[in-house]
DNA sequence: CTGGGATAGTTTGATTTTGCAACTAACATA
DNA sequence: TATGTTAGTTGCAAAATCAAACTATCCCAG
């Protein structure tokens, strides 16, 4: 059974309950770069230890990482992406994209494509392949009872 | 001049220091459905009124969103997204995505593209236009100094 | 066997942030 | 005059955060 949310139902915000924690999402990042090791993860994201355990717990608990065991005696655990942690690689892409133009002056890392090029997200429509731009989409809701001014809404694609 | 971030320098994580904070997101998702008003994102977040007060300052200082004055006399304001606001609107795109799959029963809405269809997103190289798959894309840093277990890295695509 | 050095956390104690409920200010409406 | 609307602010207790030190197990060098 699931948690009652406060505002809204909403996937946006149940999957924030589960990865919207503070170092939650750099820890995942982390993750996806191959650094699977307690100590890793804590330099490279720079969260304390103490939180980066609480984070990683929750994050094995809600499905999203999970704890190999990679030596008995000391016993010691590494960290792996489950397949939900692997579908977050969206919204790290989406976050970087984002950050990138809007929160950094230079890109720190860039990423290329295995079909040879530079890599730029694009958001499209998987229907019909187009760009979806703002506008473009129509919501409908199941639960009623919440303010919507604008009849519609939602996503669409950058630059 | 921008803040020194703890740990790697990343997009991801400046994003994050915008954007991060609980409710932050929130608060963009209920203007990007066309909820201006201070009372309407409060009800529809459920988040407390002190703390909105505080992220919508928050976002406002970050260039996210911009306060507008709607009536003089008693002076009243209301929200909207500037450019890198509307530019969010993927990330959420993103997160719903995930979390209509991993953190909720069944999707609170969907959503429908103009193309006429049901809209699920795909996350597309804007090069190529093929879907990116977990493993195709190669990272190039310009820092050095952090952990790199694995030589390539980053986004994917779903379901 | 003594003294590091890894590794994966846990503990401690001070600081910060959060959430809730009530309150304010400035009008409009009946 | 009384009530309602809107956009916040205030006060305070409870919870979460941080940094640094500490624990527990091992391995290895001298």
């Amino acid at each position: 059974m699931r948690e009652e949310l406060p505002g809204r139902p909403c996937s946006v915000a149940a999957a924030l309950t589960l990865v919207g924690e503070k170092w939650s999402l750099l820890a995942v990042r982390e993750i996806t770069f191959g650094n699977h090791r307690f100590d890793q993860i804590a330099r490279n994201t720079g969260a304390p230890r103490d939180r980066l355990a609480a984070r990683l717990k929750a994050l094995e608990a809600a499905g999203v990482i999970e704890r190999r065991r990679y030596s008995d005696h000391p016993p010691r655990y590494e960290y792996g992406l489950t397949a939900a942690g692997e579908e977050l690689r969206p919204v790290l892409a989406a976050l970087r994209t984002w950050g990138d133009k809007w929160a950094v002056d230079e890109p720190p890392a860039t990423f290329e494509h295995s079909c040879g090029h530079d890599y730029t997200p694009s958001l499209t429509c998987r229907h019909c392949g187009a760009e979806v731009q703002p506008g473009e989409l129509t919501m409908h809701v199941s639960a009623p009872g919440w303010d919507q001014s604008g009849p519609s809404a939602e996503p669409a694609a950058r630059r």
